[in-house]
DNA sequence: AACTATATTTAGGCAAAACTAAAAATATGT
DNA sequence: ACATATTTTTAGTTTTGCCTAAATATAGTT
C-alpha cells in the first residue's frame, strides 16, 4: 500500500549490510553510526518500520530483517549496483566518484526502468568494484566465501580464496604470513581509509582496503 | 549554502511553467492545483521561498522567479528533459512513458553526472516531445515562439508557425480554419486529455492535444 | 458605493524524521 | 553479587510540508 520512504530505505540498506547480509541482528547504536544519526532516532524509527513489517525489533535486542524488509533491502541494493556500472561503463565516471550518486539513484521508484538498465547494461553481474548484484527475482549469490572487506566487525572466517589472484598479490600475502585456511577475526574497521585491524590466528595485524577487498573467507 | 529541497524544485518548475517561462505572476490557486495541494500550503510555502530569495512574493499578488530562483527551475528543466531523452533513445522507452520517471530523475543532484549525461547523449537540443533543453549556461531559447499546448490558460497569440508542417497536419488546419495569422486565446484546458478549449478570433473550438502541440503562436 | 462571491492568508494541528536530556535496562569488573 | 559503565529507550522539541477551518482581502455586479 504505503511504499518505502527514502529514509526507510536507507535502514533497511544498513540493516542489511551490518548484519553480514540480513542474517544477524544489528544494535541500535551500531545503525546509528551507519546511519549517521543518534541512537534515540534509531529506536523510534525501528518501532515505526517494525509496524509496517519491515524489521523485526526487540527492545534492547537489535533489529533484523523480515522477509519483506530483506526483499526490499535487496532490490535497493540492485538499483544501487545497476547504476554504479551505469555511472562507470556509460557515462565514464571513475570508479571512485560513483558511490553518492548511485545513493541518490537507488531511490528512485520505477521498475520499467530497472529492468531497461539492466538490459541496456548487458545483465551484468558485478558492479565496478566487484560486489554481486542482486537479480530481478531477488535471489542472492549465498556467499558461502565473502570479502573479508565486507565482514561486520567481530565476524570471524576461515580464508579460502583470493579475488586478485595475481603474482604481486599473492606475495604480498606470503611475505605477511596469510595462507588458506588461516582463521582470521576483524576487530576493528577504521572509517578514514577503510582499513582494518584483524587477528590472523594469534597475530594483531592491520590491512589496508586494497587487501581486504581481495580475499574471500568463509563465515563462521 | 542550504540547497534547494524536491518539494521547492517542484515549486519552481511550476511557476515556471505557469508563469509563462518565468516571465509572470502566478496565483496562488493556479499554483495549488499544479502542485496538487491546498492554497493555503502554497501560500506557506511562498512565503518560505521568499525568504530563501528563490521567488518574489508579495500577499494576494502571487508570486513570480526571482534571478536565482528561475536559474534552478532552469537547471530542472535541463535535468528533466535530457533524462527523457536518456530514457526514450538509450532504454526504449516509449515517449508517453517516461514523465514520472523523469520527475524523479530530475531531483538528482550532481552537476558531474548531468555534463557527462549530456555528453553521452550527443548534446541534445529537444526532448522527445519537442520541449528545447535549456543550456548548462542557463541560457533558453527566448521564446517568440511557443507551442499552443505550452501557453497559460487566458494567454492569447498569434499563430506563426506550425511544428508538424505534414500535409496530413496542414490539411486538418484548412478543414478547421486555422490559419497563419489568426488570433488565438486559450480559455480552458481539460485534465484529462490535455485538450484545450480555444477562442480562433470568435469563433470557439475545442482543440485536441496533439493539434495544440504542433502550433506555434507568439505571445500577446 | 455597497454587497456578494471568490481568492488568499492566518491560525492551529498533524506526521515524518530528526534532536537533546533524562530514565531505565543491560553488561562489566572485581 | 554489587556497583558502575554503557547501551537503549522514553519524553518532550524542532523543522518541513502538508491539512482544515476561520478570517480577511480583492473582484465583480448592480
Amino acid at each position: 500500500m504505503n511504499s518505502t520512504s527514502y529514509s526507510e530505505e536507507n535502514y533497511l540498506k544498513a540493516i542489511f549490510h551490518l548484519g553480514n547480509e540480513g542474517s544477524l541482528a544489528v544494535s541500535t547504536s551500531n545503525l546509528a553510526k551507519a546511519i549517521k544519526t543518534k541512537p534515540s532516532s534509531v529506536t523510534d524509527m525501528m518501532q515505526r518500520m517494525a509496524e509496517k513489517g519491515l524489521v523485526h525489533y526487540r527492545k534492547y535486542k537489535g533489529v533484523s530483517l523480515t522477509a519483506l524488509g530483506r526483499k526490499t533491502a535487496l532490490s535497493i541494493i540492485r538499483k544501487h549496483r545497476l547504476w554504479e556500472v551505469f555511472l562507470v561503463e556509460k557515462l565514464n565516471f571513475s570508479w571512485d566518484e560513483v558511490h553518492d550518486v548511485a545513493e541518490q539513484l537507488e531511490h528512485i521508484k520505477s521498475e520499467k526502468l530497472v529492468d531497461l538498465l539492466d538490459d541496456h547494461l548487458g545483465y551484468p553481474q558485478y558492479d565496478p568494484h566487484g560486489d554481486p548484484i542482486p537479480g530481478k527475482d531477488g535471489n542472492f549469490p549465498s556467499r558461502e566465501k565473502q570479502l573479508l572487506s565486507h565482514f561486520p566487525v567481530n565476524a570471524e572466517g576461515l580464508c579460502i580464496g583470493v579475488k586478485d589472484s595475481s603474482a604481486s598479490f599473492l606475495k604480498y600475502l606470503d611475505r605477511h604470513e596469510i595462507s588458506l585456511g588461516d582463521k582470521i577475526k576483524l576487530l576493528e574497521r577504521e572509517d578514514y581509509d577503510n582499513s582494518l585491524f584483524v587477528a590472523v590466528g594469534e597475530r594483531k595485524i592491520r590491512l589496508s582496503h586494497q587487501i581486504a577487498s581481495n580475499l574471500y573467507l568463509k563465515m563462521i
